[in-house]
DNA sequence: GGAGGCATGTAAATGGTTACATGATTGG
DNA sequence: CCAATCATGTAACCATTTACATGCCTCC
């Protein structure tokens, strides 16, 4: 149940409406999580009856600022420390990768040239964020820049690979009509 | 909706039965795709209703074998060439290191550290794959090792960087007391 | 004969997305 | 005054996990 803690985590910097919570999960947090408005203003009410944050007065435009309270940052460190993490990922576009085979090659290259732009796309916005996001290098900012890093080499080596993949194809390596001419792969 | 076409890209291979479907999750694609014995076979029976698959007779201990038929393989293609990728990521270990700022030095850098052991682990599981499996260099195979390489690269590129970063809050780079002695990252 | 793996299913609960619905405030 | 953005919520649906449930077959 990783939303509730995604929630405490972000609350544990400071309060904030639901509403400002969905726009982290869109800009910061959306390389790795993701959650919709609706299911955080439900996930915010259950955290309420947990007692592990608490929603302030009401401000303008009916805004809600939830507080994290000491039991709720008791519970993030918990789950931070004690729960092992769940390592099930889900990637569709690695997932077709496994099955680009039933395409012909020049389609299963164009796929992978397809993917190697996207990770290059997301490597000028990884670059935009480090020019623009002002590090103060303190506290969430300090691990936000860490955060940063693992994207940053994560499309890179994507890139790499995607680039490699689409030319082994090209280049015919290990296709069913040129087995004479198979050689290791790289 | 990824599963259904996971599924038909598995039976492009050749027919199988719900449960040897299961087994290839979990052993292929468990780094990309994940999916249970029960939502498999309620898949598969919604897949028949489509007319994408088709059961063949009933083997020994009751087992079916599901065949793709040609609608099944002109929609696995056209999901593959049509539909864009569903580019959101969930990653619960990335997801904690943004909280990480929360616990002391010490705990962060120790969680880093056995996130860069993780990676290790991964890394040595992919050199015993590569060692065991008769690699054909035909059809699904592959794309099977186009694949196996990009697990490759990207348990390497987060190796490298759990330990570059478990060095970076060890080596107390951005930490609040130590503004001064603040670097440029790497 | 019993343990373990093969093989299939259903039910309940939880997690998550999409669509529906409403109203306030700000800036042009 | 109108559009965009702020702000919150609910309902229906779909996806996924966990637990329950059953029986066959093989090897020891």
């Amino acid at each position: 149940v990783s939303l509730k803690h995604a929630l405490l985590g972000l609350l544990a910097e400071g309060p904030a409406s639901g509403y400002e919570l969905t726009k982290r999960f869109e800009l910061s947090l959306s390389n790795v999580w993701s959650a919709r408005h609706s299911q955080i203003y439900g996930e915010l009410a259950k955290l309420t009856g947990l007692g592990f944050v608490r929603p302030g007065e009401e401000g303008a435009r009916g805004r809600v600022d939830y507080h994290i309270t000491s039991e709720g940052r008791a519970e993030l460190i918990r789950w931070l420390v004690e729960d092992e993490p769940e390592r099930k990922l889900r990637n569709e576009a690695m997932l077709r990768v496994f099955f680009l085979w039933t395409l012909d090659d020049d389609a299963a290259a164009r796929y992978l040239e397809e993917e190697a732009g996207h990770y290059r796309a997301a490597a000028r916005r990884f670059e935009d964020i480090d020019r623009l996001v002002a590090w103060d290098a303190t506290g969430s900012d300090r691990m936000g820049r860490i955060a940063l890093e693992q994207g940053r080499r994560w499309v890179a080596a994507m890139e790499a690979w995607a680039t490699w993949a689409a030319g082994q194809i090209r280049a015919g390596h290990g296709a069913p009509d040129l087995e004479g001419m198979l050689t290791r792969a790289e």
